[in-house]
DNA sequence: ACAAATCCGTTGCCGTTGCAACACAAAATA
DNA sequence: TATTTTGTGTTGCAACGGCAACGGATTTGT
């Protein structure tokens, strides 16, 4: 386990390696892998604990009853998943699907619910909740993405929220063509079509997940 | 101010009523009114507070470069706005409009972020995470809606979270139809134009913003 | 009570998008 | 290398939905 990159971690950011050490043991901290396509958080778990990707990427899912796929969340290295429903002790119709071979750590969440009995667990809980309130705001940007009325608009303004403001630069997303398609709710061959247009309007161009956003 | 009704809400349900004047202390709450139509929360805000319902409808929303208006969140009374980004000390593209004639509490977040002095102090950081990770899950439930490839399908999945799945009941929504309409990130039209055949077809009936779901 | 504003359904038009099916390329596997 | 699996673009078609414009009903305000 790499204690070294955990400081980039929204959860254990700037803190020194003892304490990140203790940090780790507060939470039960144990390392996990899963192999690509694994499923790890399940539909009737009712968890205690949450999980923290230290490599791959993970895809928090579900599906409807008529067999459509939906994704809540793309998990990226250091960033984390199953906060809330660990906190809230429930369980909910949504898994984790392993999308690359991945490395997680799985932390027990009941320190986070008790008063603290030190500085350390006090400043976790605030990071804690400091997390929340950035997912909050990280599904409002994604609530305004879906709302826009055409694929062409998603694209627009998925792109502006990825690859920043920023113009003239590349960046490249964490799914696939049928991920893209999923996380904006749209059909991934009409994604494809759109994406073309744009490519032939001279707005874009990519190849794999790889963008480039060519003028405002 | 009704310190009574004040137990209803999720940050300070089961307290007695000198904790609740405690509690109000320790935010420095005030109260204000506000008539339909005016703006609470406004775009620049560096916002070191966060609002409670106490009457009222507030809508949390924003509108794009072309215009489009979209809605984040709809607030009824006993629920908070304005959490997120009081706790990161951010400001965000949003602002916060009354759709009726509300009253407020505008409630400061600075105890939440310190050690807590008192067990009070605790419990209401404790609620107020949970809040928090009520909120992403609410969030969750309005992402799957807005992923649904056709408005019949969100509106569906709209009435089963909000009715419960509870067949023949009725019940309402806490908006008109231009603003579920935002909700649901559609033209009105072409939602008021799906309501009615799915009255046709017998699925539902409706008058107003009150709703009967016939059979599952 | 009257005027103004708001809310809601309706309709025609046509571009967009979902769907299914297929072809091809690249990558993974044996 | 041969074979399978996965990822991506393409296309035809029909239905869906966005848009604009309108009219009637209800509500609000004076």
């Amino acid at each position: 386990m790499k204690k070294q990159q955990l400081t980039e971690c929204p959860l254990f950011y700037g803190l020194g390696e003892h304490e990140i050490e203790d940090a780790l043991s507060l939470f039960s901290a144990t390392q996990i892998s899963y192999e690509k396509g694994a499923h790890i958080m399940t539909l009737s778990d009712k968890s205690t604990q949450f999980w923290l990707v230290l490599s791959g990427t993970v895809h928090v899912c579900c599906d409807d009853e008529e067999g459509h796929h939906m994704i809540m969340a793309v998990v990226t290295p250091f960033h984390t998943f199953g906060e809330s429903l660990c906190y809230l002790g429930l369980h909910s119709g949504v898994y984790a699907e392993a999308k690359t071979n991945v490395t997680l750590l799985s932390l027990d969440g009941s320190i986070l619910r008790e008063p603290p009995h030190s500085s350390l667990q006090f400043l976790l809980q605030q990071r804690f909740t400091a997390m929340l309130a950035r997912k909050a705001l990280e599904m409002n940007a994604r609530i305004q993405i879906l709302c826009k009325r055409s694929i062409r608009d998603k694209i627009f303004a998925m792109f502006t929220h990825y690859g920043g403001q920023s113009n003239g630069r590349a960046f490249s997303l964490p799914f696939d063509r049928a991920g893209m398609a999923f996380y904006l709710g749209v059909d991934r061959s009409a994604l494809s079509r759109e994406l073309c247009r744009l490519e032939d309007g001279g707005y874009i161009s990519f190849s794999k997940n790889e963008f480039y956003w060519h003028f405002h």
